[in-house]
DNA sequence: TCTATTTGTCAATACTTTTTTAAATTTTCT
DNA sequence: AGAAAATTTAAAAAAGTATTGACAAATAGA
């Protein structure tokens, strides 16, 4: 799969390239060879430097790269220099921890409006924020213009609330229902955290070792 | 990458068909042919036939596969049978809204404990269970031998427990924390859900397109 | 029995990663 | 300062994986 002519797997691996420099730059470390961070992600010095080489040359010659400069490039390169702003729809328990666990102005993201529709969640107050009325969402989206969603609802209600926000213009989804997403939005982009997944993944490999 | 001579992508789709196949029984449907499938989920008819076949024949010329059945084979690949018993570490908002969302007996897995180091979360009842001090947790994983653990805890802490874990002979980590693991734990099997870096292939997409 | 369907399987194609080169540039050593 | 060592960029080739296409053989259903 492709996404702008970059490869799905150099994309998949940049917010690890990010996450790493991020710990170099806490380290104190202030350039890094492409051989000596290959030791440390376990990926090869030559992917390495193929994967940057999508995005421009960051590197010199001689010396490898400058830890800061290379991780503020990859920062842009993700878009965490923009705010776009986002919704969170779904205040149950793992709405509410998404909430408070995610930091979003790191992202690249801006949280500005959570929602459910469980009176009994509305008006409380998480990350400084009153839980809205789901009723009060496309009001609310016509107003904030929000780019992007995370949806923590479960999947009965995800085709609903996706026609709702594909309508309202949203742009991408942050996709922890257990909804699958095909073909139907495609100015939509979807990240899909299937919990289930993942989980099962680790259950097929614990149980067919050896 | 591969896992029992077969491959990581193929592992990875798993779980999608069976929660299709999961959809399709309950919606009555008891045959299905790898063309419907595919056009229900998005892949080639082919790809699916040639993953199917990695693991037997499930289906028949002519006719197609049997729904449930092709789920419980799927399901039995999975391990979703089995009870592996797991334990979870650090209890803060993720921690307890992983506790209280995920259905770990319908993934193959039984939670046994949970643990933290927080006085102030200690005897607190998530799940049924209460939250255990964490340094019971030798003592309880000698007792109890849990297969695998979740980790919710910072990455600042995540090496020691990883390390202990190693020792008390935990075979797989749900690492929902941000450390990276290496090949440090050869026997370990992680499956990482880095929130932070689904986050960014999203703000990726959102801010390169066109 | 005959035809349409559909799998299982192998071959072909497409994609990704690694290796190899060569040239350019910087750092380090003498 | 000059030479030697490191290290990137860039491009191409090779190797390795993954996906798709094609078709024989099997089966269902009329």
């Amino acid at each position: 799969m492709q996404f702008n002519g970059i490869s799905d797997s150099v994309i998949k691996r940049l917010p690890r390239y990010y996450r790493f420099l991020g710990e170099l730059k806490n380290e104190g470390v202030t350039r890094i060879s492409s051989r000596q961070l290959s030791e440390k992600m376990g990926f090869t010095a030559s992917q390495i430097r193929q994967d940057l080489n999508c995005f421009g040359g960051f590197g010199q010659q001689g010396y490898g790269y400058n830890v800061e400069l290379l991780r503020e490039e990859i920062g842009k390169i993700l878009g965490l220099d923009c705010r776009d702003s986002i919704i969170l729809i779904g205040a149950g328990n793992l709405g509410r921890a998404v909430a408070q666990h995610i930091s979003f102005e790191s992202l690249g993201f801006s949280l500005i409006g959570i929602f459910d529709r469980k009176e009994a969640l509305i008006g409380q107050v998480v990350r400084n924020m009153p839980i809205r009325n789901i009723s009060n969402l496309d009001e609310f989206c016509r107003e904030n213009k929000p780019t992007a969603a995370v949806l923590c609802i479960p999947k009965e209600q995800a085709k609903a609330i996706a026609d709702q926000l594909s309508k309202l213009g949203i742009k991408g989804i942050w996709n922890f229902s257990h909804y699958d997403f095909g073909t139907e939005y495609p100015q939509i982009t979807v990240e899909n955290m299937h919990f289930g997944d993942s989980l099962m993944t680790l259950s097929y490999k614990l149980n067919s070792e050896e």
